[in-house]
This record gives C-alpha cells, structure tokens and sequence, in this order.
DNA sequence: GCCAACGTTGGC
DNA sequence: GCCAACGTTGGC
C-alpha cells in the first residue's frame, strides 16, 4: 500500500463533500496535467490511502483520509463536450485522461495547515514542500505517520 | 489581486 | 528541438 496526496478546491469539492458521497466516493476528474495524470494511471493502486488537501482556499491544508477504491478509469468529464475539462483530442478509444476513484475515511480532528506542515523538519521533502503545484502527488510512509501524529498534538 | 514557478504551445 | 510567449496554479 502506497500514500498519496490530492488537491482539491474546496469551493469546488471539498472533504465534507467526499464524505457526502458515502461509499460511492468520486472519480477524480479534471486533471490536467501529465505528471499528475501519470501517476493516476500507473503509480496508484486499489487501497492506497491519501491525504485530501484543500487549496486555493483561506486556510490550505490537509483536511482528511480517503482510499482508493477502483483504477483505471476514463476521466469521463475529457469525452464531455459541455465540461470545461473537455479535451478533443481523447477519445474512448484512445483516452488520454485516465484517473481513480476515491472514498472518504475519515476527516481529520482539525485542519493541518500548509504552515503547519513547514515547520517540521522531517517533512521537509515534502513534495508538497517543495513542489508545491503538483496536484496528485506520492507521500512517503515516514511523512504520512508523521503528520498523522501531528493531529492530536 | 499579485506574482513566482512552471507547464504548454507553436513558430522557426 | 529550441525557446519565447502565454496560461495556470496556488500561496500570500
């Protein structure tokens, strides 16, 4: 089992709303970026485990677990002429947006801010850190134990 | 709203 | 294949 991070807007989708989706969870559409799209579809497996994040928002960090539950899906929202992540060049034939489904685990007790997390000298190769506009991005099982102990301290 | 980082596009 | 122009991300 493997541990990942995601992003998300929460004005857009935030953990409340994952969590909303009960056991159907969501598919993780709208990725646009190859890097990213790369490691939906060859790194991640069935029950790997991730941190939500949110971004773009007044407080950026980690808001709760989620686990991924299925693999190897089209992105339907690329073969969807009305989304705005339509991309004319996928087809179902040959689909260039591939990305997973996730399910909610659990909310965390409090938020875990990106400044926060910056102050952890064992976090400090964070891709998140370091790397800071990935937004599908492997965590190490160090840095995953770490910040999970950061939630009740 | 600003802007740094960085990814993508397209002319050559 | 280079690289300038442009677009996007995302913290602040």
């Amino acid at each position: 089992m493997k541990f990942w991070l995601l992003k998300s807007e929460p004005d857009t989708f935030s953990y409340t709303d994952l969590e909303s989706a009960l056991n159907k969870g969501t598919v993780w559409d709208g990725v646009r970026n190859y890097q990213a799209r790369n490691i939906l579809r060859d790194d991640i497996n069935v029950g790997d485990k991730a941190f939500f994040y949110h971004s773009s928002c007044k407080e950026p960090g980690i808001a709760g677990l989620c686990t991924v539950t299925e693999t190897n899906i089209t992105d339907p929202s690329s073969l969807d002429p009305t989304s705005n992540y339509y991309d004319p060049k996928s087809s179902p034939d040959n689909p260039r947006w591939i990305t997973i489904r996730v399910v909610a685990d659990r909310a965390l007790n409090r938020v875990i801010t990106l400044k926060e997390l910056r102050q952890h000298e064992a976090l400090s190769e964070m891709v998140l850190l370091n790397r800071g506009r990935l937004s599908v991005q492997p965590v190490s099982e160090e840095e995953w134990e770490t910040i999970l102990g950061l939630e009740h301290s």
